[in-house]
RNA sequence: CGGGGCGUGGCUCAGCCUGGUAGAGCAUUCGCUUUGGGAGCGAAGGGUCGCAAGUUCAAAUCUUGCCGCCCCGACCA
């Protein structure tokens, strides 16, 4: 059950965000460090974010597939640029059946070295290619800090890993999954990221290009919430990753791979929750409406409840998420706190009142208050409240699209720069090298988080060598 | 992994300084009255005081080690 108040996220965005989390019974504390047991609640929304995106995978031609947990560690040692990256944050398997092993095996952190191992094995043939193959897992990463969603050792996500036969394709694929994340996020959460390339030092380990999505939290901090990567040939030809072309040549394959997570529920978390708690987007909220029943007494109760259930059965038959809220002893006022720091997009109040003039309560979430009632007859109640759910998914990518563009500050001064990424993104003109980033970093906890794939078409001067570039950057600090 | 803070019923915390065998509020269960914006009264259940050593006649309290959580750094999706 829910405690009173939740800090504000004036007060304390950390706080809020940790203890709404739990009071929302979106996830739990597991008992080992850094590990996240994902509640019913949570895992409800993950499913919907899972089917949002497998419908998408599956209509650009991917399928799914299971590649092993365990994966020797020699394979990791084979990419150079991918062991640097990923050795510091192995989790190792050393003993099996009580014997020392005789290779240790490491708990995947990602899969391209797996899946670039079979994908030798199955690939002879120009006319075996593309290999279009997404997974849903989770992996394992030994990292320092965590929070719930954002950063945990073992998180859940899917990984895309194709091969093509020529750069070009690969680059399609990698920028095609880029736009698939991307109308993902703004068309079901409603999350106005911004897709972009990513500078050398933030690219992936082993990757020749890393494309990100990243939005903007509720206290201006930046959220990579998906990434596609260019592998180019690395992973090929560290895996022996060959086909015969039709010019009779055996040429290295092109590959690629793409992830999105869990993290993405920090991200809807941040970016739509208010001081009341969550507010969830429509289109992936476990239950889209709320019905909380009103009544003094068990007459009043028998007549509430059968008008409730006709009401509830004709909303589920036109496809809505319902959650009717029957619990007894509880008080219409504590449900309806309740629900909303759960985010429920919508709820219907219904008592003896309404059932007098057959109309129910309908209330949004995205507006606090008596402003966000409205009273509907039972007639309309189907055509309104699927009006009011697109309504409501609308204001709140409009409300969320409002606050990041009035805290992404065009800047062409350090000092101003400085200033920018205290409260939001800093886009700066940019013809810098890692070396910059590096002291950008240091001196301003800032980082280099994408070079937009939209740019003005003009020239400026670099904000740090002043030298003249068409090149714009967005800078911000970072989860 | 470095610096700081904190671990006491499910939750928030008091008690620790000055050792003497554990408390409050909320939550839970039951009963009655309530129920249109976080209900009231009454009763009940629930704690090896994070874990392990040590000091002591006696440890929640003192000492040491370990574990975990939070914050700040470095690392990262």
């Amino acid at each position: 059950m829910s405690e009173p108040k939740l800090p504000t996220r004036a007060e304390d965005f950390n706080e809020w965000y940790n203890q709404l989390v739990l009071r929302a019974e979106l996830a739990d504390y597991a008992p080992v460090r850094g590990c996240m047991i994902v509640r019913p609640y949570g895992w409800a929304l993950w499913e919907n974010i899972q089917a949002a995106l497998d419908r998408r995978f599956k209509a650009t031609g991917h399928l799914n597939a299971a590649f092993p947990l365990l994966i020797p560690k020699s394979f990791l040692e084979r990419e150079a640029a991918h062991v640097e990256g990923f050795s510091p944050e192995l989790a190792v398997v050393t003993i099996g059946g009580n014997k020392e092993l005789e290779e240790p095996l490491v708990v995947r952190p990602t899969s391209e070295t797996v899946i670039g191992h079979a994908y030798a094995k199955w690939i002879q043939s120009y006319r075996d290619l593309p290999v279009l193959i997404n997974q849903w897992c989770s992996v394992v990463r030994w990292e320092l800090r965590t929070k719930l969603f954002l950063r945990t050792l073992e998180f859940f996500w899917q990984e895309g890993h194709t091969a093509h036969a020529t750069f070009e394709e690969a680059e399609a694929e990698t920028r095609q999954m880029l736009d698939v994340y991307t109308d993902f996020a703004v068309t079901e959460a409603a999350l106005p990221v911004i897709p972009g390339l990513k500078s050398e030092s933030e690219r992936f380990a082993g990757a020749d290009r890393t494309y990100s999505i990243e939005a903007m939290m509720g206290d201006g901090k930046a959220l990579q919430a998906g990434t596609s990567h260019n592998l180019g040939q690395n992973f090929a030809k560290a895996f022996d990753i060959q086909f015969l072309d039709r010019d009779g040549e055996r040429k290295f394959c092109w590959t690629t791979s793409w992830g999105l997570s869990t993290r993405i529920i920090g991200a809807i978390i941040m970016v739509h929750g208010d001081d009341q708690g969550l507010v969830l987007p429509p289109r992936l909220a476990p239950f889209q409406v709320v019905i909380v029943p009103i009544y003094k007494n068990d007459a009043e109760r028998a007549q509430v409840m059968e008008a409730v259930v006709g009401l509830q059965r004709g909303l589920t038959a036109s496809g809505v998420r319902v959650k009717l809220d029957t619990r007894d002893g509880l008080t219409p006022g504590f449900k309806f706190n309740d629900w909303e720091m759960r985010g429920v997009p919508l709820r219907i109040e219904i008592g003896p009142k309404d059932i007098a003039k057959r109309t129910v309560v309908l209330a949004r979430r995205d507006r606090p208050g008596k402003e966000g009632k409205t009273c509907v007859d039972w007639d309309s109640l189907g055509a309104a409240v699927a009006a009011t759910l697109d309504d409501i998914q609308a204001a709140l990518l409009t409300r969320a699209t409002a606050f990041r563009d009035a805290n992404i500050h065009d800047v062409a001064t350090y000092d101003d720069f400085k200033a920018a990424v205290e409260t939001g993104f800093a886009r700066v003109w940019w013809a810098g090298d890692a070396a910059l980033e590096q002291q950008i970093k240091e001196e301003t906890k800032a980082t280099l988080r994408c070079i937009p794939l939209a740019q003005p078409g003009e020239t400026g001067t670099c904000l740090m060598t002043g030298r003249p570039t068409p090149t714009q950057a967005i800078f911000a600090r970072a989860y």
